[in-house]
DNA sequence: TTAAGAGTTGTCAACGTTGTCAGAGTTAAC
DNA sequence: GTTAACTCTGACAACGTTGACAACTCTTAA
């Protein structure tokens, strides 16, 4: 009585097994039994109790089931990907989810931006909550702080970054590669002043892409003006900013090659704005639904979010499902789509 | 022994408190005091815990704790969004999050597409993980299903549409209103022949958009073609077929209204394909990042995901904070974003 | 010297579920 | 008619944690 309010009307608690155990007329384990599909209950009795499962709208409480049952497994993973808003974090998350349903496992999600300290703290919380497996996007460049939870049997798979001081599977692109190649492309169309404009050197794959960079500069001997090459640019804006001084100098580039999504849209900003965006070349890291509708179109290298995030549920269930096969590093291709704004020639093209 | 298999090496399960206990010399309860912050421990014993817990690296199991505390919350909730790879959907995730993780309540998603059987099953996944409270952009035309979660206390807001066959609390943007300026805005350049296309006609807010651009219509005393009114679109591709069907009879429209983002791309696509996009005027529902610098820009209606998802967040807090005020419903308002495709004037213009 | 109070510490049951095992009843086999 | 085997059912403990409450050790005041 004592807990009874006026005010708070029929507020009920959730069902549980002793209840539908007291509207059926038997004991908790048969309710269990039934609950769970295990035999050895009579056809009539488990009749019963699934009336009085339906009656009650009973729903097992799945965090005390797991608490019970062996191995303690929560049919839970964590997801840490950098923003949510992003278009390719978003197919990397939906992938996941859709191996996780069919597993009847949910998926916990957070954004962490770039920042490690996040991504510690979501880590530690994720592990609180004992999710079976984490799936992490890493911000910071040091994941050793992950072996205890790999101690604990924690499965773990990184995306898009090879974790740094700690062994597990990896799934990635490849930056080197994929940077090569379209800095190569643009060399063809006859362009020696390309501009670099990178992301946070802090972040692993800002790194390979720049050593892309230099290699393909490298292999047409052309000597890389460190003039050109920026790093470390946060966003959009800042990205126009930079091209738009890049720009203005005595010795402009011919062409880009912006290392991110977002830089790419600052780099056409920019180019808008100064009306130079049919006569200089852009090739960008990472396509953008409308890339393909500007004028000129932008000249991509497409990851696939989907396989990535495909591969890495893929490699996680493997994991939970038992495997110690060595950790392995999953390399997605990344294509080349060619739309016109890194085919415009540039000087030494014949 | 019997569990010892040699193969897999020493993968230690999650320390528990009486591990922490035991090491430190001490009992169960105390060491739940420390964990917990509660007053009552000596400053020496809670030395000896702390130090304890950092040895074995010990956290606390967030789902044994729940199941005792009272009222059994376990500080999570659930939200079922269309799609999330739509950045509309991800900002109102994103803002969900954060609001989630200053209260220390972690957020499962699930993308449902517009699928109201996958709806159904996802909520009854989120209620046997017992959810604190739920946010939905609904799938489905009756939420009656919901009652049940309803009276086992469980908060739950709408996003996007508000519910049907129940009462909860929601947050929309106004369709109707928006949808109306937007249509008057076109009439205002001298078009007559606007032509509306819409998605799926189950979606209430398809509904209410339609009815803006009747509405919108009439006050300008101009009767509806209904051969210009095209609903039930799926996708970009589908609405480029049908904008090219339009555009191709004896009498075309001068101007489109597209109801969602997607229609809009697909409106895009067909416009540019022959040739039209400086003559035909387009508005559409939702922004994308991208519309500003297409040639001609894209004027369109823009709702704020962010504030979206904030104001969904907040209305479920209140509520799990006991609040039990009748639901509300609460309007996001739209703003329209005049870039020059919504300003190519018809022939009507004077 | 003792009673009352404050400050610490620990024991026990409970949250909702499932694994273990034992008991009751039935059938089959000798 | 006894035993064995099998089927069905339930009692009980346990998962990891916390709430209720009891017990113990000191002070402090009468």
């Amino acid at each position: 009585m004592a807990e009874g309010t006026s005010s708070n009307s029929q507020r009920l608690p959730h069902p549980t097994i002793r209840d539908v155990a007291a509207l059926a007329g038997t004991s908790l384990k048969t309710v269990s039994r039934v609950v769970n599909g295990e035999p050895g209950v009579s056809p009539e009795l488990g009749q019963r109790v699934r009336l009085a499962i339906e009656r009650l709208d009973y729903r097992r409480n799945l965090a005390a089931s797991n608490l019970r049952r062996s191995g303690g497994r929560t049919r839970s993973i964590g997801l840490l990907l950098s923003n949510i808003v992003n278009p390719l974090d978003g197919a990397i998350q939906r992938a996941i989810e859709e191996a996780a349903l069919i597993r009847d496992v949910i998926v916990i999600a957070s954004s962490i931006d770039e920042d490690a300290g996040r991504e510690r703290e979501i880590v530690g919380i994720f592990t609180s909550r004992r999710v079976d497996g984490l799936i992490i996007k890493a911000a910071g460049h040091d994941q050793s702080y992950l072996t205890d939870q790999r101690r604990m049997n924690m499965a773990m798979v990184f995306v898009d970054r090879p974790p740094a001081f700690l062994d597990a599977d990896t799934v990635v692109v490849d930056n080197e590669a994929g940077t090569r190649r379209g800095i190569a492309h643009l060399i063809c169309h006859g362009h020696r002043r390309i501009s670099y404009l990178g992301a946070l050197h802090t972040i692993v794959t800002a790194e390979q892409r720049v050593a892309g960079y230099r290699a393909a500069l490298a292999a047409a001997r052309i000597e890389a003006d460190e003039s050109l090459i920026r790093l470390d640019i946060q966003d959009s804006e800042h990205a126009q900013a930079v091209a738009l001084e890049l720009l203005q100098t005595t010795d402009p580039p011919t062409a880009f090659f912006a290392a991110q999504n977002m830089i790419t849209i600052g780099v056409v900003h920019a180019l808008r704005e100064l009306d130079l965006h049919r006569r200089i070349a852009v090739v960008g890291f990472d396509d953008v639904p409308l890339f393909d509708l500007l004028e000129p179109a932008v000249t991509v290298l497409a990851q696939d979010a989907w396989a990535i995030g495909r591969q890495a549920a893929t490699a996680l269930f493997d994991r939970l499902d038992g495997s110690t096969a060595p950790t392995r590093t999953h390399v997605i291709p990344v294509s080349l789509i060619e739309r016109g704004s890194g085919e415009i020639l540039g000087p030494y093209s014949n």
